[in-house]
DNA sequence: AATTGTCCATACACTAGTGTATTGTTTGTC
DNA sequence: GACAAACAATACACTAGTGTATGGACAATT
């Protein structure tokens, strides 16, 4: 009984969809990159936990490497087009710097998944120059955005890249840091504030 | 031919040391850790650099994981050890504030290989238990340290801690983001003097 | 000079992974 | 229903890695 079976059509988690398509696989690889980053990234375990053999991988991509171009394009691609959504508003200065330090801190520690995916393909970038690049162009993208909001605390160009550098860092590094323990979400909650007051207390007019 | 050579003594990079030691061991295992995090950490691979063949490992070593364990151990033991230098010697507030600041900044991003093991050791924290624990230790203790501090410059605890937490995952999230391109140095002196100021002007007078 | 402990080499068995080639099996389409 | 395309299974060759067992070389004793 060496299980040789011919196995007429495999059990998958959602039995409706009989055949993968290649973004099947790439929502899979995420799962694996999420949980053990990139090293973990392996056809042959991916195809297990998608109830299929390697057959179908080398269907949909050429090799390996090709899975990780793809996966980090999906993923820039995805960074760059969200950013949109943060766009400000043209409110209340104050209601909407709180309203975008929400959504860069509360509420991606609830975003498990995404945030390990992001601090992984950060880990990656340390080690692959084209990792490196997209994680620069996202960065560079969402500093800048947040550039538009800080214009209306100062009217020096240089302060406000500084302060928009030093919020941006300082998410990251709470997202580095703080990697959901219990409490987390409290002191989460009072850096926010603490940001919010330091960025306010940065106006021109003191 | 299959390279049966004999071999009577083994040619090393320091051909005077004839043994290896454990901290030998440890320190190679630091440029693999560094060059490609711990799952880049192989004993074959570290025994070709080491220039010896795995036979030295195993008797060094347990296995694999004692490697990674003790590996951990040392990190932690470094690194609370080396907070005692960082101890404020009670002159004027902003001068020692700006001190602590470029210690974890300026010269923190100057010891590549050290931040390199240090952003690996955080990686593999977020996949293994042991290591999160010794992460959150160490976090701790630095952020107390800093509390030290940052008591002169409020006298609310809850935000003294705020605020020294801010200024921790400030920094962590710079060295994770500004990861040695040209133009970073620049950048981090910026970034250091707007954290000073920031800060300075949590004063509780203002 | 023999012995003991320390450190390393060698050989073996084993596992996990990649990539390729070939052969099914579905599915849609005419 | 025949055909072609899309998708997947199987089998093979290959590489890299772990762990273990055993023996060899060398240094320091005695």
């Amino acid at each position: 009984m060496t299980d040789a079976k011919p196995q007429k059509r495999r059990s998958r988690k959602t039995p409706e969809k009989a055949q993968l398509t290649r973004d099947d696989w790439l929502d899979a690889a995420a799962g694996e990159v999420a949980a053990g980053g990139f090293s973990n990234l392996r056809v042959l375990t991916l195809a297990k936990k998608l109830g299929v053999t390697r057959g179908s991988f080398y269907w949909h991509f050429k090799d390996h490497e090709d899975l990780v171009v793809r996966f980090l394009n999906r993923w820039r691609d995805r960074r760059l087009h969200e950013l949109q959504y943060w766009k400000p508003k043209g409110g209340d200065v104050e209601t909407e710097l709180r309203q975008i330090l929400e959504l860069l801190l509360t509420d991606a520690s609830r975003n498990i998944r995404r945030l390990q995916v992001e601090l992984a393909v950060r880990d990656f970038a340390r080690r692959n120059d084209y990792a490196a690049d997209l994680v620069t162009e996202v960065d560079e993208a969402r500093i800048n955005q947040n550039c538009e909001l800080y214009e209306r605390l100062s009217s020096d160009p240089q302060r406000i890249r500084d302060l928009s550098l030093l919020m941006y860092v300082a998410t990251i590094g709470s997202q580095v840091v703080l990697t959901g323990k219990k409490g987390d979400a409290e002191t989460i909650r009072r850096v926010e504030d603490l940001m919010a007051r330091v960025a306010l207390g940065q106006r021109d007019d003191g």
